[in-house]
DNA sequence: CCGATATAATTGATCTGTCAACTATAATAC
DNA sequence: GTATTATAGTTGACAGATCAATTATATCGG
């Protein structure tokens, strides 16, 4: 008859449980992104993108690199890439040239312009990082939230089943 | 003087431990926000947005919100809104009215289509949820996601210091 | 009632992200 | 060599998000 709940314990219910867990998880996520993000603008006038963009061409041999592999460095798509280094362009962030070796191709490379802004954004935005996620976690949350990052990201990365 | 090559932090730091935590985590959730809206999206045709006006709705009394106050209950700016909502009363999904009582105020209500829409696109999302988040983690995982965003939380909202 | 101010909502500008279509060059096959 | 295919990158159209400015109505102090 009574085959699951709403019998005897149905105070709260695993699923709901789950969730309410689940809304938590990504909207905290979701705000703490954002939150960083205005904070990397304001102090520095980069958005996110760009501050990935100029960190990765800041890493780089000669601090250049083919824009499909820019792409890949950073997780873009090349479409994505494209339309942002045009704004960066425009900005005087970074400048394109022609690859000598592939006439398909373009070389990323930051101005002095980019170069300085991001060298300026780079101490308060590590500060920022530190003080939103890391200093708000106890070590063990932080191990614990590593750890999470990779079951998802492994969950992921298997695909639907 | 020095270029930029690792010379004396040969060792791993714990700050760069932390830094990849961050990144981890950070990217980690941002793909599976962004695999769970294009779930919704292909599998529905609705938004993340939509999927939450929506949700909001039919939640309320009537099925119906004052533009505020549906804009405070799912946390977003009002011209944020105002915008999504525009787009969603052009697909059909929503429409606005005057309000009686208050000749400024917009009632946002769905149409049968955005109802049926909502209707559609829940047990498959719910279910998306549970194959990506939930049935990834552990037990244990879970309820330390749940602290780590309550965590993350508290200190967003208690603002710098 | 009247003027100041607060509230409700929209609008326009701009930046960002995605998708599909396109151009151009390189590489491979025949 | 030429046709085919792959690769590099750009473009246009559109959905989405943010910010400042704007319109219209309500409310409150006097």
């Amino acid at each position: 008859m009574n085959d699951s709940q709403a019998t005897t314990r149905a105070r709260r219910s695993p699923a709901a449980d789950e969730l309410r867990t689940w809304r938590n998880f990504i909207e905290t996520t979701d705000e703490l992104r954002s939150t960083l993000a205005s904070r990397l603008q304001s102090e520095s006038g980069l958005s996110t993108g760009d501050y990935a963009v100029l960190l990765a061409l800041s890493d780089a041999e000669n601090r250049t690199l083919r824009s499909s592999d820019l792409a890949s460095t950073i997780g873009w798509a090349r479409s994505r890439l494209s339309h942002h280094l045009g704004r960066m362009e425009r900005r005087g962030l970074i400048r394109r040239e022609e690859a000598q070796t592939d006439s398909r191709g373009a070389e990323i490379a930051p101005t002095p312009t980019g170069t300085e802004a991001f060298r300026a954004a780079t101490a308060p935005h590590l500060h920022a990082i530190r003080e939103l996620f890391i200093d708000a976690l106890t070590p063990a949350q932080l191990t614990a939230a590593d750890e999470i990052a990779d079951a998802l990201s492994a969950h992921l990365k298997e695909g639907v089943h």
